[in-house]
DNA sequence: TCTGGGGTCCTAGGACCC
DNA sequence: TCTGGGGTCCTAGGACCC
Protein backbone atom coordinates (compact mmCIF):
# COMPACT_ATOMS: atom_id res chain seq x y z
CA UNK A 1 0.00 0.00 0.00
CA UNK A 2 1.57 3.34 -0.96
CA UNK A 3 0.49 6.66 0.45
CA UNK A 4 -0.45 8.73 -2.21
CA UNK A 5 -1.41 12.94 -1.23
CA UNK A 6 -5.08 13.68 -2.01
CA UNK A 7 -4.41 16.07 -4.71
CA UNK A 8 -1.75 14.14 -6.79
CA UNK A 9 -3.18 14.40 -10.31
CA UNK A 10 -4.55 11.36 -11.36
CA UNK A 11 -5.35 11.69 -15.14
CA UNK A 12 -3.07 10.23 -17.45
CA UNK A 13 -3.26 10.88 -21.82
CA UNK A 14 -1.18 7.84 -22.86
CA UNK A 15 -0.03 8.29 -26.50
CA UNK A 16 2.02 5.83 -28.90
CA UNK A 17 4.77 7.46 -30.22
CA UNK A 18 4.87 7.53 -34.16
CA UNK A 19 2.62 4.40 -34.01
CA UNK A 20 2.11 3.37 -37.52
CA UNK A 21 5.97 3.69 -38.08
CA UNK A 22 6.98 2.13 -34.98
CA UNK A 23 4.69 -0.97 -35.43
CA UNK A 24 6.55 -1.29 -38.87
CA UNK A 25 9.79 -1.10 -37.88
CA UNK A 26 8.92 -3.62 -35.08
CA UNK A 27 7.93 -5.82 -38.02
CA UNK A 28 11.13 -5.31 -39.79
CA UNK A 29 14.41 -4.99 -38.44
CA UNK A 30 16.34 -3.64 -40.97
CA UNK A 31 13.94 -0.69 -41.03
CA UNK A 32 14.83 0.58 -37.32
CA UNK A 33 16.78 3.07 -36.90
CA UNK A 34 15.84 4.46 -40.99
CA UNK A 35 13.15 7.01 -41.57
CA UNK A 36 10.20 5.23 -42.24
CA UNK A 37 7.00 6.91 -44.01
CA UNK A 38 3.41 5.13 -43.46
CA UNK A 39 1.02 6.50 -45.95
CA UNK A 40 -0.92 5.90 -49.79
CA UNK A 41 1.09 4.99 -51.66
CA UNK A 42 -1.20 5.63 -54.88
CA UNK A 43 -0.33 9.11 -55.83
CA UNK A 44 -2.82 11.13 -54.27
CA UNK A 45 -1.69 9.50 -50.71
CA UNK A 46 -0.44 11.86 -47.61
CA UNK A 47 1.60 10.93 -44.30
CA UNK A 48 -0.18 9.15 -41.60
CA UNK A 49 2.81 8.41 -39.50
CA UNK A 50 6.48 9.18 -39.82
CA UNK A 51 9.41 7.64 -37.71
CA UNK A 52 11.28 10.19 -35.71
CA UNK A 53 14.47 9.36 -38.21
CA UNK A 54 11.84 10.92 -40.90
CA UNK A 55 10.81 13.60 -39.02
CA UNK A 56 14.51 14.80 -38.88
CA UNK A 57 13.70 15.70 -42.38
CA UNK A 58 10.83 18.05 -41.77
CA UNK A 59 8.66 14.98 -42.73
CA UNK A 60 5.19 15.49 -40.92
CA UNK A 61 1.74 13.62 -40.45
CA UNK A 62 -0.91 14.91 -43.04
CA UNK A 63 1.49 16.32 -45.52
CA UNK A 64 1.43 14.75 -49.32
CA UNK A 65 3.40 11.60 -49.72
CA UNK A 66 4.88 13.35 -52.69
CA UNK A 67 6.14 16.26 -50.51
CA UNK A 68 7.86 13.78 -48.11
CA UNK A 69 9.64 12.12 -50.88
CA UNK A 70 11.02 15.49 -51.95
CA UNK A 71 12.33 15.79 -48.24
CA UNK A 72 13.57 12.90 -47.97
CA UNK A 73 13.99 10.35 -51.27
CA UNK A 74 15.86 7.82 -49.55
CA UNK A 75 13.34 6.99 -46.98
CA UNK A 76 11.04 4.11 -46.69
CA UNK A 77 7.17 4.30 -47.80
CA UNK A 78 5.41 2.03 -46.49
CA UNK A 79 1.20 1.30 -47.59
CA UNK A 80 -0.28 1.23 -44.08
CA UNK A 81 -1.46 -2.42 -42.68
CA UNK A 82 -4.36 -1.63 -40.83
CA UNK A 83 -5.00 -5.16 -39.30
CA UNK A 84 -1.77 -4.97 -37.44
CA UNK A 85 -2.18 -1.68 -36.08
CA UNK A 86 -5.63 -2.53 -34.80
CA UNK A 87 -3.90 -5.80 -32.97
CA UNK A 88 -1.53 -3.52 -31.70
CA UNK A 89 -4.13 -1.52 -30.26
CA UNK A 90 -6.24 -3.88 -28.86
CA UNK A 91 -3.22 -5.20 -27.10
CA UNK A 92 -2.04 -1.80 -25.45
CA UNK A 93 -5.69 -0.99 -24.90
CA UNK A 94 -5.83 -4.33 -22.64
CA UNK A 95 -2.90 -3.87 -21.02
CA UNK A 96 -4.45 -0.40 -19.67
CA UNK A 97 -7.61 -1.81 -18.53
CA UNK A 98 -5.23 -4.25 -15.88
CA UNK A 99 -4.63 -0.85 -14.31
CA UNK A 100 -7.80 0.60 -14.07
CA UNK A 101 -11.37 0.46 -15.39
CA UNK A 102 -11.56 3.85 -16.31
CA UNK A 103 -10.14 4.00 -19.54
CA UNK A 104 -11.05 6.00 -22.65
CA UNK A 105 -9.59 5.42 -25.50
CA UNK A 106 -9.80 8.08 -28.12
CA UNK A 107 -8.16 6.89 -30.97
CA UNK A 108 -6.23 3.67 -32.28
CA UNK A 109 -2.79 4.92 -30.43
CA UNK A 110 -4.42 7.15 -27.25
CA UNK A 111 -6.32 7.13 -24.09
CA UNK A 112 -7.19 8.93 -20.68
CA UNK A 113 -7.26 6.91 -17.84
CA UNK A 114 -8.30 8.29 -13.97
CA UNK A 115 -5.95 6.11 -11.48
CA UNK A 116 -7.85 8.24 -8.76
CA UNK A 117 -9.21 4.85 -7.48
CA UNK A 118 -5.93 2.92 -8.99
CA UNK A 119 -3.58 4.83 -6.77
CA UNK A 120 -4.29 3.41 -3.24
CA UNK A 121 -3.11 -0.03 -4.45
CA UNK A 122 -0.50 0.86 -7.23
CA UNK A 123 1.32 4.37 -6.35
CA UNK A 124 0.62 7.79 -7.53
CA UNK A 125 0.00 8.54 -11.09
CA UNK A 126 3.39 8.88 -12.36
CA UNK A 127 4.72 5.40 -10.78
CA UNK A 128 1.46 3.81 -12.73
CA UNK A 129 2.14 5.46 -15.87
CA UNK A 130 5.86 4.21 -15.66
CA UNK A 131 4.32 0.71 -14.81
CA UNK A 132 2.32 0.76 -17.67
CA UNK A 133 5.05 2.09 -20.03
CA UNK A 134 7.06 -0.37 -19.23
CA UNK A 135 4.53 -3.12 -19.52
CA UNK A 136 3.30 -1.99 -23.07
CA UNK A 137 7.45 -1.79 -24.29
CA UNK A 138 7.39 -5.21 -23.05
CA UNK A 139 4.29 -6.81 -24.67
CA UNK A 140 3.70 -5.53 -27.93
CA UNK A 141 7.59 -3.60 -28.31
CA UNK A 142 6.12 -0.42 -29.05
CA UNK A 143 6.80 2.83 -26.62
CA UNK A 144 4.56 5.30 -24.90
CA UNK A 145 4.45 8.41 -23.69
CA UNK A 146 1.99 9.36 -20.86
CA UNK A 147 1.15 12.82 -19.64
CA UNK A 148 0.37 13.43 -16.05
CA UNK A 149 -2.21 16.03 -14.96
CA UNK A 150 -5.50 17.12 -12.89
CA UNK A 151 -7.35 17.51 -16.25
CA UNK A 152 -7.56 15.92 -19.76
CA UNK A 153 -6.46 19.02 -21.47
CA UNK A 154 -3.76 19.45 -20.07
CA UNK A 155 -2.94 15.25 -19.44
CA UNK A 156 -2.80 15.72 -23.25
CA UNK A 157 -0.74 18.55 -24.16
CA UNK A 158 1.85 17.12 -21.43
CA UNK A 159 1.92 13.91 -23.19
CA UNK A 160 3.22 15.77 -26.51
CA UNK A 161 6.03 17.43 -24.24
CA UNK A 162 6.59 13.76 -23.03
CA UNK A 163 7.57 12.43 -26.26
CA UNK A 164 9.47 10.59 -27.14
CA UNK A 165 9.34 7.55 -24.86
CA UNK A 166 8.72 9.55 -21.52
CA UNK A 167 6.46 10.60 -19.21
CA UNK A 168 5.62 14.20 -17.61
CA UNK A 169 3.89 15.44 -14.86
CA UNK A 170 2.17 18.90 -14.10
CA UNK A 171 2.55 19.09 -10.65
CA UNK A 172 -0.64 21.00 -9.17
CA UNK A 173 0.03 24.86 -8.37
CA UNK A 174 2.49 24.95 -11.67
CA UNK A 175 -0.28 24.33 -13.87
CA UNK A 176 -0.43 27.86 -15.12
CA UNK A 177 2.89 28.88 -15.29
CA UNK A 178 3.45 25.46 -17.50
CA UNK A 179 0.61 26.27 -19.83
CA UNK A 180 0.47 29.80 -20.37
CA UNK A 181 3.89 29.84 -22.11
CA UNK A 182 2.48 27.60 -24.41
CA UNK A 183 1.29 28.45 -28.11
CA UNK A 184 -2.54 28.87 -28.48
CA UNK A 185 -2.39 25.78 -30.70
CA UNK A 186 -1.20 23.15 -27.99
CA UNK A 187 -5.00 23.70 -26.67
CA UNK A 188 -7.24 20.77 -27.35
CA UNK A 189 -9.16 22.45 -30.12
CA UNK A 190 -7.31 25.15 -31.24
CA UNK A 191 -6.40 24.40 -35.03
CA UNK A 192 -5.30 26.43 -38.16
CA UNK A 193 -8.80 28.44 -38.35
CA UNK A 194 -8.61 29.55 -34.65
CA UNK A 195 -5.35 29.84 -34.43
CA UNK A 196 -5.59 32.31 -37.26
CA UNK A 197 -8.09 34.11 -35.84
CA UNK A 198 -6.23 34.62 -32.39
CA UNK A 199 -3.36 35.72 -34.26
CA UNK A 200 -5.14 38.40 -35.50
CA UNK A 201 -5.99 39.81 -32.25
CA UNK A 202 -2.44 38.99 -30.93
CA UNK A 203 -2.83 36.15 -29.21
CA UNK A 204 -0.48 34.00 -29.70
CA UNK A 205 0.35 31.96 -26.33
CA UNK A 206 -2.46 30.37 -24.21
CA UNK A 207 -0.91 33.37 -21.60
CA UNK A 208 -2.14 36.07 -24.24
CA UNK A 209 -5.72 33.94 -24.34
CA UNK A 210 -5.93 34.25 -20.66
CA UNK A 211 -5.00 37.62 -20.03
CA UNK A 212 -7.87 38.90 -22.29
CA UNK A 213 -11.56 39.61 -20.77
CA UNK A 214 -13.95 36.14 -21.52
CA UNK A 215 -16.48 39.16 -23.32
CA UNK A 216 -13.67 39.81 -25.67
CA UNK A 217 -12.83 35.93 -26.34
CA UNK A 218 -16.82 34.95 -26.49
CA UNK A 219 -16.77 38.11 -29.13
CA UNK A 220 -14.35 36.59 -31.27
CA UNK A 221 -15.00 32.61 -30.64
CA UNK A 222 -19.01 32.88 -30.33
CA UNK A 223 -19.96 31.59 -26.88
CA UNK A 224 -19.13 27.93 -26.96
CA UNK A 225 -15.87 27.56 -28.02
CA UNK A 226 -15.38 31.17 -26.31
CA UNK A 227 -16.14 30.04 -22.89
CA UNK A 228 -14.76 26.55 -24.03
CA UNK A 229 -11.09 27.86 -24.94
CA UNK A 230 -11.02 30.60 -22.25
CA UNK A 231 -11.71 28.12 -19.53
CA UNK A 232 -8.93 25.58 -20.57
CA UNK A 233 -6.49 28.78 -20.60
CA UNK A 234 -6.64 28.70 -16.85
CA UNK A 235 -7.02 25.05 -16.53
CA UNK A 236 -10.33 24.87 -16.00
CA UNK A 237 -11.80 21.17 -17.19
CA UNK A 238 -14.01 19.33 -15.57
CA UNK A 239 -14.38 16.63 -18.28
CA UNK A 240 -14.57 13.14 -16.82
CA UNK A 241 -12.74 10.39 -17.91
CA UNK A 242 -15.96 8.25 -19.68
CA UNK A 243 -15.59 4.88 -20.98
CA UNK A 244 -17.67 2.35 -23.02
CA UNK A 245 -18.14 5.73 -25.62
CA UNK A 246 -20.70 4.68 -28.25
CA UNK A 247 -19.64 4.53 -31.59
CA UNK A 248 -22.01 6.94 -33.87
CA UNK A 249 -21.27 6.67 -37.01
CA UNK A 250 -19.92 4.70 -39.69
CA UNK A 251 -18.64 6.13 -43.52
CA UNK A 252 -15.99 4.52 -46.56
CA UNK A 253 -15.00 6.96 -48.21
CA UNK A 254 -12.47 6.81 -51.57
CA UNK A 255 -9.91 9.12 -53.72
CA UNK A 256 -9.53 8.25 -57.23
CA UNK A 257 -6.26 8.46 -58.44
CA UNK A 258 -7.85 10.12 -61.31
CA UNK A 259 -10.83 12.36 -61.36
CA UNK A 260 -14.37 10.72 -62.29
CA UNK A 261 -16.85 12.23 -64.33
CA UNK A 262 -18.39 8.71 -65.30
CA UNK A 263 -22.02 8.69 -63.42
CA UNK A 264 -22.39 4.21 -63.93
CA UNK A 265 -18.81 3.94 -62.21
CA UNK A 266 -19.55 6.53 -59.68
CA UNK A 267 -22.75 4.48 -58.64
CA UNK A 268 -20.73 1.32 -59.04
CA UNK A 269 -18.28 3.13 -56.11
CA UNK A 270 -21.12 4.02 -54.24
CA UNK A 271 -22.44 0.47 -54.20
CA UNK A 272 -19.50 -1.00 -53.12
CA UNK A 273 -18.80 1.20 -50.64
CA UNK A 274 -22.25 1.07 -49.20
CA UNK A 275 -21.80 -2.83 -48.85
CA UNK A 276 -19.02 -1.92 -46.76
CA UNK A 277 -21.04 0.43 -44.33
CA UNK A 278 -23.96 -2.59 -44.13
CA UNK A 279 -21.57 -5.02 -43.45
CA UNK A 280 -19.64 -2.87 -40.34
CA UNK A 281 -23.51 -2.00 -39.37
CA UNK A 282 -24.80 -5.42 -39.45
CA UNK A 283 -21.59 -7.29 -37.64
CA UNK A 284 -22.14 -4.58 -34.96
CA UNK A 285 -26.02 -5.45 -34.78
CA UNK A 286 -26.44 -1.86 -35.85
CA UNK A 287 -29.13 0.07 -38.02
CA UNK A 288 -29.49 3.60 -39.31
CA UNK A 289 -31.84 6.10 -40.53
CA UNK A 290 -29.67 8.53 -41.85
CA UNK A 291 -27.58 8.30 -45.18
CA UNK A 292 -25.06 10.89 -46.47
CA UNK A 293 -22.85 10.91 -49.38
CA UNK A 294 -19.79 12.99 -49.73
CA UNK A 295 -18.30 14.06 -53.06
CA UNK A 296 -15.26 16.42 -53.41
CA UNK A 297 -14.37 17.73 -56.73
CA UNK A 298 -11.53 18.01 -58.75
CA UNK A 299 -11.44 21.49 -57.05
CA UNK A 300 -11.28 20.21 -53.79
CA UNK A 301 -14.83 21.57 -52.75
CA UNK A 302 -16.98 19.00 -50.42
CA UNK A 303 -20.07 18.64 -50.42
CA UNK A 304 -22.75 16.28 -48.68
CA UNK A 305 -25.84 15.39 -49.39
CA UNK A 306 -27.85 13.26 -46.53
CA UNK A 307 -31.27 11.56 -46.46
CA UNK A 308 -33.20 10.45 -43.30
CA UNK A 309 -35.54 7.33 -44.06
CA UNK A 310 -39.05 6.51 -42.50
CA UNK A 311 -37.30 3.07 -40.75
CA UNK A 312 -34.12 1.93 -39.72
CA UNK A 313 -31.97 -0.56 -41.84
CA UNK A 314 -29.18 -2.50 -41.67
CA UNK A 315 -29.37 -3.65 -45.75
CA UNK A 316 -26.69 -2.82 -47.79
CA UNK A 317 -29.05 -2.15 -51.11
CA UNK A 318 -31.23 0.56 -49.24
CA UNK A 319 -28.57 2.00 -47.93
CA UNK A 320 -26.68 2.16 -51.64
CA UNK A 321 -30.24 3.16 -52.66
CA UNK A 322 -30.42 5.86 -50.94
CA UNK A 323 -26.89 6.90 -51.79
CA UNK A 324 -27.36 6.52 -55.27
CA UNK A 325 -30.79 8.88 -55.33
CA UNK A 326 -28.78 11.40 -53.64
CA UNK A 327 -25.68 11.25 -56.20
CA UNK A 328 -28.59 11.91 -58.77
CA UNK A 329 -29.29 15.26 -57.37
CA UNK A 330 -25.63 16.40 -57.44
CA UNK A 331 -23.80 18.38 -60.52
CA UNK A 332 -20.69 16.11 -61.32
CA UNK A 333 -19.54 18.32 -64.06
CA UNK A 334 -15.88 19.00 -63.95
CA UNK A 335 -14.92 15.71 -62.74
CA UNK A 336 -15.27 13.83 -58.66
CA UNK A 337 -11.91 13.40 -56.80
CA UNK A 338 -13.35 11.21 -53.77
CA UNK A 339 -17.05 10.11 -52.79
CA UNK A 340 -17.73 8.88 -49.78
CA UNK A 341 -20.93 6.65 -47.82
CA UNK A 342 -21.93 7.27 -44.13
CA UNK A 343 -24.56 6.29 -41.73
CA UNK A 344 -25.88 7.48 -38.74
CA UNK A 345 -26.41 4.79 -36.24
CA UNK A 346 -29.73 4.86 -35.17
CA UNK A 347 -29.94 4.53 -31.50
CA UNK A 348 -32.48 1.38 -30.77
CA UNK A 349 -36.11 1.61 -28.26
CA UNK A 350 -33.74 -0.77 -26.43
CA UNK A 351 -30.91 1.48 -26.17
CA UNK A 352 -32.49 3.95 -24.87
CA UNK A 353 -34.54 1.78 -22.37
CA UNK A 354 -31.06 0.78 -21.44
CA UNK A 355 -29.85 4.39 -21.20
CA UNK A 356 -32.47 5.59 -19.31
CA UNK A 357 -32.36 2.82 -16.63
CA UNK A 358 -28.66 3.24 -16.34
CA UNK A 359 -28.36 7.45 -16.46
CA UNK A 360 -32.11 8.18 -15.39
CA UNK A 361 -33.95 10.62 -18.03
CA UNK A 362 -32.43 13.25 -20.19
CA UNK A 363 -33.02 16.15 -18.17
CA UNK A 364 -33.68 17.91 -21.51
CA UNK A 365 -36.41 15.69 -23.08
CA UNK A 366 -38.47 15.54 -19.06
CA UNK A 367 -38.80 19.30 -18.66
CA UNK A 368 -39.54 19.87 -22.25
CA UNK A 369 -42.43 17.62 -21.68
CA UNK A 370 -43.76 19.00 -18.84
CA UNK A 371 -43.66 22.15 -20.26
CA UNK A 372 -45.27 21.71 -23.45
CA UNK A 373 -47.79 20.08 -20.94
CA UNK A 374 -48.14 23.41 -19.17
CA UNK A 375 -48.01 25.28 -21.83
CA UNK A 376 -51.28 23.50 -22.79
CA UNK A 377 -53.05 22.86 -19.91
CA UNK A 378 -51.73 26.02 -17.27
CA UNK A 379 -49.09 26.20 -14.68
CA UNK A 380 -51.19 23.65 -12.37
CA UNK A 381 -51.64 20.91 -14.96
CA UNK A 382 -47.72 19.28 -13.52
CA UNK A 383 -46.96 19.78 -9.92
CA UNK A 384 -44.19 18.04 -7.88
CA UNK A 385 -46.11 14.85 -5.68
CA UNK A 386 -44.88 16.33 -2.94
CA UNK A 387 -47.03 19.46 -3.68
CA UNK A 388 -49.60 17.94 -4.75
CA UNK A 389 -53.08 18.71 -2.70
CA UNK A 390 -56.38 16.88 -3.49
CA UNK A 391 -58.13 19.49 -5.64
CA UNK A 392 -59.80 18.38 -8.40
CA UNK A 393 -57.85 21.12 -10.90
CA UNK A 394 -54.65 19.04 -10.05
CA UNK A 395 -55.21 15.19 -9.15
CA UNK A 396 -54.61 13.22 -11.53
CA UNK A 397 -57.10 11.47 -13.71
CA UNK A 398 -58.32 7.89 -12.96
CA UNK A 399 -56.20 5.62 -15.65
CA UNK A 400 -52.99 7.84 -16.32
CA UNK A 401 -50.02 6.62 -16.98
CA UNK A 402 -47.41 6.28 -15.25
CA UNK A 403 -44.74 6.81 -18.34
CA UNK A 404 -44.64 6.82 -22.07
CA UNK A 405 -42.33 3.95 -23.64
CA UNK A 406 -41.12 5.75 -26.77
CA UNK A 407 -39.09 8.75 -26.18
CA UNK A 408 -38.83 9.37 -29.99
C1' DT B 1 3.02 13.45 -57.71
C1' DC B 2 -0.61 19.31 -53.56
C1' DT B 3 -4.19 18.14 -50.21
C1' DG B 4 -6.28 10.08 -46.96
C1' DG B 5 -9.65 7.95 -44.35
C1' DG B 6 -11.87 7.37 -40.15
C1' DG B 7 -14.26 9.82 -36.85
C1' DT B 8 -16.57 13.80 -33.27
C1' DC B 9 -18.80 18.01 -32.27
C1' DC B 10 -20.78 22.64 -33.35
C1' DT B 11 -23.59 26.09 -35.94
C1' DA B 12 -27.45 27.69 -38.30
C1' DG B 13 -31.83 27.93 -40.66
C1' DG B 14 -36.40 26.13 -41.75
C1' DA B 15 -40.22 23.01 -40.52
C1' DC B 16 -42.96 21.76 -37.01
C1' DC B 17 -44.84 21.75 -32.40
C1' DC B 18 -46.87 23.50 -28.11
C1' DT C 1 -52.21 42.77 -31.71
C1' DC C 2 -46.05 43.78 -36.38
C1' DT C 3 -43.61 39.98 -34.16
C1' DG C 4 -43.30 34.72 -28.27
C1' DG C 5 -40.30 31.68 -27.13
C1' DG C 6 -38.63 27.91 -26.82
C1' DG C 7 -37.87 22.86 -27.96
C1' DT C 8 -36.68 18.87 -31.54
C1' DC C 9 -35.73 17.13 -36.11
C1' DC C 10 -33.60 17.54 -40.45
C1' DT C 11 -30.11 19.18 -43.52
C1' DA C 12 -25.54 21.35 -44.96
C1' DG C 13 -21.29 22.95 -43.92
C1' DG C 14 -17.15 23.31 -41.36
C1' DA C 15 -13.48 22.94 -37.62
C1' DC C 16 -10.93 19.68 -35.50
C1' DC C 17 -8.71 15.22 -34.06
C1' DC C 18 -5.55 11.09 -35.10
MG1 LIG D 1 0.56 8.87 -31.06
MG1 LIG E 1 -2.33 10.14 -31.00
Amino acid sequence: MTTVSKDSPSILHVDLDAFFASVEQRENPEIRGLPVVVGGLGGRGVVAAASYEARKFGIRSAMSMAQAKQACPTAIFLAPRFDLYSEASHAVMEILGEFTPLVEPLSMDEAFLDVSGARRTLGDGLEIGQLLRARITAAVGLTASVGIATSKSLAKIASEDAKPDGILVIEPGHEIEYLHALGVERLWGVGPVTREQLTKLGIITIGDLASRSLDETISVLGPSQGNHLYRLAWNQDDREVVPNNSQKSISHEETFSVDISDRKLLEGKVRRLSDRVGERLRSQEAATRTITLKIRSHDFRTITRSRTLDQTTDRSFEIAQAAQRLLKTVDIGGGVRLIGVGAQIAVSDQGIQESLAFDGPPRGHLEVTLDAVRDRFGPGAVVSARDAVDSPDQAPKKGTKGGSKKTR
